[in-house]
DNA sequence: TCAAAAGTGTTTAAAATACACCCATGT
DNA sequence: ACATGGGTGTATTTTAAACACTTTTGA
């Protein structure tokens, strides 16, 4: 180490941007704390925590989601690193951003409460600290542009779904409604989803088909490139 | 400062994957070191340095491809935080990457010279030190990207361009060639380049006419968000 | 006069969009 | 029997792709 040992080091943190649906709501929510320590008392703000030197970035994300939902599993992307000078009121600091999007009714709701934290609708988003409010308008970019490039699934849909969901998600993403025929055509001419034999039951009497994505035909996809215009 | 000083800092360094081209060439370049220190010495590398405690990373990534090109209004865009605890050999580095693409015979080429750097076509790229090889892939996946999501302007081309030399770059950046008819329609029909009156003369006895961005139009889409598919 | 790159339109194929009715079931 | 959400096909418009000859001019 001694040949680096002369330059200056930094605070490295970690925030997390948590998108969460579910499957019958049309709201994408966030994941927000109501701080309850100086500084910015009683403001919102992301769930964050600094980089241990031993720990891989994508661990310290995993870790502060895992904390706060419960959920082990969550698939994190790395989003962007906001570094400006006076980002932070207190003093420096390095924050590594990163997002992802979870099913609000997997993850531990006790553990939430715990944390001061509520599922907060994108619309109705009140002041966050710092250039928080940046972090998540980066974020939502990204997440429809992710949901342009690749249908999100594997890693931020539930193993197992119906058609009517996958566009409501598409429509909270969006904003915008789509036309179910061609949603639905546009979907299953990918030949990635695999129909399953059950139902869905909950959100209406007629029950709507279970299906899975087909994990090989989509890592050729990913590999060529493919789009998922809407 | 108080209520942060417990935590660990880290060192911070921005790499930075500097592409360049030449209007008349056929090939993307890199812009590579070869390191005349320890560790890995004589191996290639890309050019970084560490982000001081009162410098923003943006101005760290200006500052490190100023002192070895000698351009000072290059446009650095941020692609990735790699902070794997074991991504360098020596000790633990978080490293901010940056990349541009830049105009080769608008950089001082003596400066390049001093550092030991060189311009290596994509398609010859010897052995990186370190991550450094994932940095490139992953840097020309997002100009690609970038590429067909607004066109490369403004901030990366010069001010003054034919449409030819245009081709060329994107030619260079997907390596494929495209029919001229279709892209030049396909540019035109952007409403976002303006013709000039003047002519590149030295690719073609006919000499090709130039043409400008119209920085409002150009604004204008980039708020809507449009798409360039070639 | 010829070599070398610039410039120019049309036809064809593919993809996106708009649109309205029947189905299955629990209450 | 009716209310609720699920499921289906076609015609039209828009966009992308393929393709070959003429122009200019310096050497």
């Amino acid at each position: 180490m001694s040949y680096y040992s002369s330059h200056p080091k930094l605070l490295v943190a970690v925030d997390c941007i948590i998108f969460g649906f579910n499957e019958n709501e049309h709201d994408l929510k966030l994941l927000l704390l109501k701080r309850n320590f100086q500084p910015e008392l009683g403001k919102w703000s992301l769930m964050g925590g600094f980089v241990a030197p031993d720990e891989n970035l994508d661990d310290a994300a995993k870790r502060i989601v895992a904390q706060l939902t419960g959920l082990n599993n969550v698939y994190m992307e790395q989003l962007y690193t906001f570094g400006d000078v006076n980002r932070d009121i207190v003093g420096r600091i390095i924050s590594v951003a990163y997002f992802s999007l979870i099913k609000i009714n997997d993850h531990d709701s006790e553990l939430v409460k715990k944390h001061g934290a509520s599922w907060i609708p994108l619309t109705q988003l009140p002041e966050l600290i710092f250039d928080h409010k940046e972090m998540v308008d980066k974020a939502l970019r990204k997440l429809r542009i992710r949901a342009r490039t690749q249908p999100i699934g594997f890693e931020l849909l539930p193993e197992k779904f119906t058609i009517p969901q996958i566009q409501r998600l598409y429509e909270a993403i969006y904003q915008v409604p789509f036309d179910k025929r061609n949603f639905r055509r546009k979907l299953l001419l990918m030949n990635l989803l695999e129909k399953q034999d059950d139902k869905e039951k909950e959100t209406s009497r007629k029950g709507a088909y279970y299906y899975r994505f087909n994990q090989l035909k989509y890592n050729e996809l990913v590999e060529k490139g493919f789009n998922f215009d809407l």
